[in-house]
DNA sequence: ATCTTATTGCAACATTGTTGCATTTAGGGT
DNA sequence: ACCCTAAATGCAACAATGTTGCAATAAGAT
């Protein structure tokens, strides 16, 4: 992904291509699996704590980025899928974090699951799941 | 659920029974669904916020209580059932958070879901949904 | 090049997490 | 009923992140 392209992608959102905002694309582009709020800090560094905070807040709301994971303390953010809009967060992905490697991955399910609860209005379903990835077991 | 019982339920899992460890249980049980920290925080208040903190990580260590949702800044926590020990926390269960009333509950789904990573060791699972409960659905 | 509005940067404050340490207390042993 | 000791609490202190207001800045449309 060019700067080119991120600029196109937040002209398309209604956002402007700032520093801040291609500095957070091109970051968690090259970090290849959903990157933890210290590590974007650190690499943004030294951007303004609430320039970041609002940075993350307005890609989130505009559907370029979502949280990947939040137990433990770190926040873990990844890009968003073609599915994901201005109106809405479309995830019907897993989040799966490795407890040997710590790596937070956005990963899709075989079977697609289906969770019923009679006389409930599901709306959003998040799973995390924890274990050893594929690279880990096979290293 | 008594005073008296509570005292057994934290000697049975080698803690002392003390006054903020059983304010803190009494709160739980009192509150039904599971309890949001500032809730908690409000009822037992003055607690120092350090005990408070202690309370709710040797609780949830010894397989007492767990965190029931992390979504959103508030954090819910809730009892175990019996299958919890001091040993392992074991939770087949779902986290159901109503966006109308803001309650969480812990909910067993009809269909048990597998979900299916191949390559993958697959440790625990955690499923949060956000949606409209049964009660304010009939309401 | 100018203008307008979105965005930033800074100050300021709030909440929660976390550690160290001295003091207190629960509960087992006598 | 009284000791004793390990466990637990309370307090100080610091760190990290969230959150708002506002003045200064800069992106992008004209
Ligand atoms: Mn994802
Ligand atoms: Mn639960
Ligand atoms: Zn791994
Ligand atoms: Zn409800």
């Amino acid at each position: 992904m060019t700067n080119q392209e991120f600029t196109e992608l937040l002209h398309n959102r209604s956002l402007k291509a700032t520093a801040p905002r291609l500095a957070l694309l091109n970051a968690l582009h090259e970090y290849k699996s959903a990157m933890p709020y210290s590590a974007i800090q650190s690499k943004l560094s030294p951007i303004d704590r609430v320039t970041l905070y609002r940075t993350l807040e307005s890609l989130m709301k505009k559907g370029v980025i979502h949280k990947a994971h939040q137990e433990g303390s770190d926040i873990f953010y990844a890009f968003c899928g073609h599915s994901c809009s201005i109106e809405q967060h479309q995830h019907n992905h897993v989040h799966f974090k490795c407890k040997s490697c710590d790596t937070v991955t956005c990963e899709e399910p075989k079977r697609s699951l289906h969770i019923s609860l009679p006389g409930y209005d599901i709306q959003k379903v998040s799973i995390s799941i924890e274990g050893i990835c594929k690279d880990c077991i096979t290293a």
